[in-house]
RNA sequence: GGGGGAGUGCCAGAGCGGUCAAAUGGAACGCGCUGUAAACGCGUCGGCUAUGCCUACGCAGGUUCGAAUCCUGCCUCCCCCA
């Protein structure tokens, strides 16, 4: 039973509120009541193109602590990014390329501005400062053993798996923990993964004649297949500059079972479990959809999803094929072109009845049609691919 | 430095000379059911203008009528000893 995730660390703040743990007990009371502007620090490596609702959970708190007169640090990783966040994982990262990063960063930041106000957060990348020459490296790294940073448990585990863990990997907390020096953080917030590398951060600090930062892990946000957590390598993310139509697609189709934490995490709200699943589902997708593609585009959106699904209408904003009008159309290679799948995939489509036309199903064998009966038509593949055709 | 083991499809993991486009599970996809949820049932899951053809089992060669399966070299990973 997950849910409830307010109380922890014994953090009695509402600014604490949804955290899974707040450590160490006390120390984020403490600094609040000095009464002094927090510099609150949340890092995120630009590994993909897009911010995900999974990023938009510690977003969203670190903006709670912005919208409270505190300094939000956005730290964009672009050089940890090159390191790999061994976090969570269970083998080598594979190697982004610096241009791949540098224009991830650019989207990471203007996507996040969704989230957080613009003209209140302090935006780093961490190449500014652990981009240093070897021998100040050397000097970082020397301060700290291979047994702390073996206590990790994804590290004790890949080696108890006999899988590899590189030199690079080992020194990515150290590097994380350095940006907390970097930017003289006061909190740090992150995801629970995180946990090791928050707190290893309070090390380095320390190493430094600094005050340890207070940490604060938030709820992993499952994915729309609400077992994994939301990423993008998995497929099963919600991205916060996609189409109304499509998060809201895509939020229908998440399980039952992950509403309440959905509801908790990017809400704000608990969800009120007397309410119809169904219903309380389409309310969250409006909402999300309202505040990431556009107030009263949640409405639109549903209604969309309803003439689609429930009425089974072909949607008027399908993207438009253009085929050339005369003879016959090969069917398996218009769709190929149109919904960029193998021929072989298209005629297996064709064969198990996934194709429609104008909502009338292509029969199995149909191979090839008129260029005239197709013109005009919208074609269905499974229940949310559609292409017009349109005559060139 | 010495010794041993492993690299197979999106992932995990069988196969160990022909019957292998490659078992099985997961993911994904499709049809049905439905609330485009879950669960369940059935099916698909390399490519190709397609009852056949092509490309594939780390890379490159070789042996064989025939290789994912045998040999040689290379690359990568792991373990043990020092």
């Amino acid at each position: 039973m997950r849910g409830s995730h307010s109380e922890g660390g014994g953090a009695s703040t509402e600014l604490a509120l949804g955290a899974v743990d707040v450590l160490p007990a006390g120390a984020l009371e403490e600094r609040l009541a000095s009464g002094r502007p927090l510099r609150v620090k949340l890092g995120i490596d630009p590994t993909a193109p897009d911010i995900h609702l999974g990023h938009v959970v510690v977003l969203e708190k670190l903006r709670q602590f912005q919208a409270a007169g505190h300094v939000a640090v956005l730290i964009i990783g672009d050089y940890t990014a090159r390191v790999g966040d061994p976090s969570g994982r269970s083998a080598l990262r594979p190697l982004l390329a610096p241009e791949e990063i540098d224009a991830n960063s650019r989207t990471f930041q203007e996507q996040a501005f969704k989230v957080l106000d613009p003209d209140a957060t302090e935006v780093r990348r961490n190449s500014e400062w652990l981009d240093m020459p070897s021998a100040e490296l050397f000097a970082l790294v020397r301060r700290f053993t291979v047994a702390r940073l073996l206590e990790r448990d994804d590290f004790s585990k890949r080696m108890a798996a006999a899988e590899p863990v590189s030199l690079l990997e080992l020194l990515y907390p150290v590097l994380q923990g350095y940006d907390s020096v970097a930017v003289e953080s006061d909190l740090e917030l992150g995801g629970t993964e995180q946990r090791f590398n928050l707190l290893f951060a309070r090390d380095v600090q320390t190493s430094f004649g600094r005050e340890p930062q207070a940490v604060m892990t938030m709820p992993i946000l499952p994915g729309t297949d609400g077992v994994r957590k939301m990423s993008k390598s998995l497929g099963n993310y919600v991205g916060v500059t996609e189409p109304a139509s499509e998060i809201f697609g895509k939020l229908m189709s998440v399980p039952d079972d992950a509403m309440p934490l959905y509801w908790e995490l990017l809400v704000g709200e608990r969800l009120d479990r007397s309410r119809h699943p169904n219903e309380a589902k389409r309310d969250l997708a409006r909402r999300i959809c309202d505040r990431f593609a556009g107030p009263g585009s949640g409405t639109a959106a549903e209604e969309r999803f309803d003439r689609i699904h429930l009425d089974r209408e072909t949607p008027a904003d399908a993207p438009v094929h253009r085929i050339e009008i005369g003879g016959d159309v090969h069917l398996p290679a218009l769709i190929r072109e149109a919904f960029g799948v193998s021929g072989s995939e298209a005629r297996r489509l064709l064969a198990q009845g996934a194709v429609r036309i104008d909502g009338e199903t292509v029969p199995a064998d149909r191979l090839d049609l008129p260029s005239g009966d197709l013109a005009g038509r919208v074609i269905q593949l499974g229940r949310r691919r559609f292409v017009r055709v349109v005559p060139d």
